[in-house]
Order: C-alpha cells, then sequence, then structure tokens
DNA sequence: TTGATATATTACTGAATGGTAATAAAGTAA
DNA sequence: TTACTTTATTACCATTCAGTAATATATCAA
C-alpha cells in the first residue's frame, strides 16, 4: 500500500469538496449525456443563471468540466469522466445512521 | 440508467462533504490499518484532542466509523469500507488544472 | 454605432464549519 | 469519597461558501 503524503490528501479533500454540493451533482448528471449550454443546464437544472455560472466556474477550476465557446453561447463538457465511478460509488453509500452512542 | 432524485444527491453530497477535509481523510487512512484509541488517533494524526473528537464524531454521525467503549479507552473501526474504494478513485483523480479561458 | 442575447463577475448576506481552550462527563483505582 | 485518565462537549473566533441582484463582458445582427 502506497503511503499517502500531505499534498496528496489535500488534492482528495478538495475533489470531494467539489462534489459536495447537490447543485453540482445536478450538474455533472446533466452533462453526464452530452454537452450542455450554460443556459440549458441554468434551466434544466433549476438554477439561476448566475447560480449555474459560479457552480460552472468550481467544477472547470477543479478540472471537471471544459468550456467550449459558439458565438454568444458556452458548451460545457465533462473532462473527467473518472468522477461518475465516485458518483456511482457513492449512490450505493451508507444508509444514513444516527451513530449516537 | 436510473434516474437520481434530489434525496440521493443531497446523501451523496453529504458523503461527500464528510470526505472533504484532510484532516478527517488521514483519519481514515489512520484506521484503514485497523481500530485506534481515539488518543492513538490523536497522537498519529497530530490533531489536538478536541479536533479528533469532533472529527471522530462527524466521521460516526455519517455512518463511516463505529466507536467500542473498552474502559475509559473508546476504539474506533471502520464501518463502511466502500470509502476506500472512493479515496482511491479520487487518489487516481485528475491532475490540478487551470481551468482558466 | 445600437440593440439583443448569453455568459461571467461583483458585492452582499446568512449559514455552516474548522481550530482552539476550557470544561464536562465517563470510567477506573485507591 | 478523591484522584487520575480518556473522551466528549461547549463557547468562541475566523474563514469559507451558497444564493441572489445588479452589473459587466462578449458575441452577433442590423
Amino acid at each position: 500500500m502506497s503511503k499517502i503524503n500531505q499534498r496528496q490528501l489535500t488534492r482528495m479533500a478538495d475533489l470531494f469538496a467539489t462534489l459536495s454540493d447537490p447543485a453540482r451533482l445536478r450538474i455533472l448528471q446533466s452533462l453526464r449525456e452530452g454537452p450542455r449550454s450554460v443556459g440549458a443546464i441554468h434551466r434544466t437544472c433549476r438554477l439561476k443563471q448566475a447560480n449555474t455560472s459560479k457552480h460552472l466556474r468550481v467544477l472547470r477550476e477543479a478540472g471537471l468540466v471544459r468550456p467550449h465557446r459558439e458565438g454568444t453561447t458556452v458548451h460545457y463538457t465533462i473532462s473527467e469522466p473518472l468522477i461518475f465511478g465516485l458518483c456511482d460509488l457513492a449512490c450505493g453509500g451508507p444508509a444514513k445512521k444516527n451513530g449516537k452512542s
């Protein structure tokens, strides 16, 4: 087993943080079906336009999605399909337990 | 492909949020080698005792670890080995890109 | 140029969260 | 009981972050 250093742990934590928002997960699920414009995402995911743009920036700066301009429209694409492995694994995750002693 | 509802998305987001802290990831990596007392974790992970206890509570309430008392000592155990699949996947994650246009 | 559309950014608010010191609680031993 | 050890909780501070409205930027058309 490889020893994991602090830098790697921070990178992992950052990735998980990027995925720790329901709105961003909704955006990713939408993009899973194919590239989408900001407007399409904003309408599909029921997010305000500014909010959509902000979440897309977070995803973009994390390297998970990639923008492509076409005229005034910007289409976003998944650039790291790996994340769906994470999502699928997390989907079969632990049932909500209380954990209180 | 199964449609994912808001409840599931929130559960996924909560799980990712639990994993989005380097200190908690360190604790989990430590527990990966076997059960550990709070004191052992606190020393191994270089965390203050109070901080250790707080992080363990977060992990416990997320259903990822389970406590077991023995005298004054409390040993914690991984109760959801699934998370290591997530960690291993995330470890091979995207290199840090800029993403700025 | 003006006007229209699509996207990004800024400024702000409220809520959540990590770290810490101090204290409380739980268990054991004498 | 008292004293000691181990763990949990509380109170507080500083920081981060999601959502929103308003504004800015970019691109195209006429």
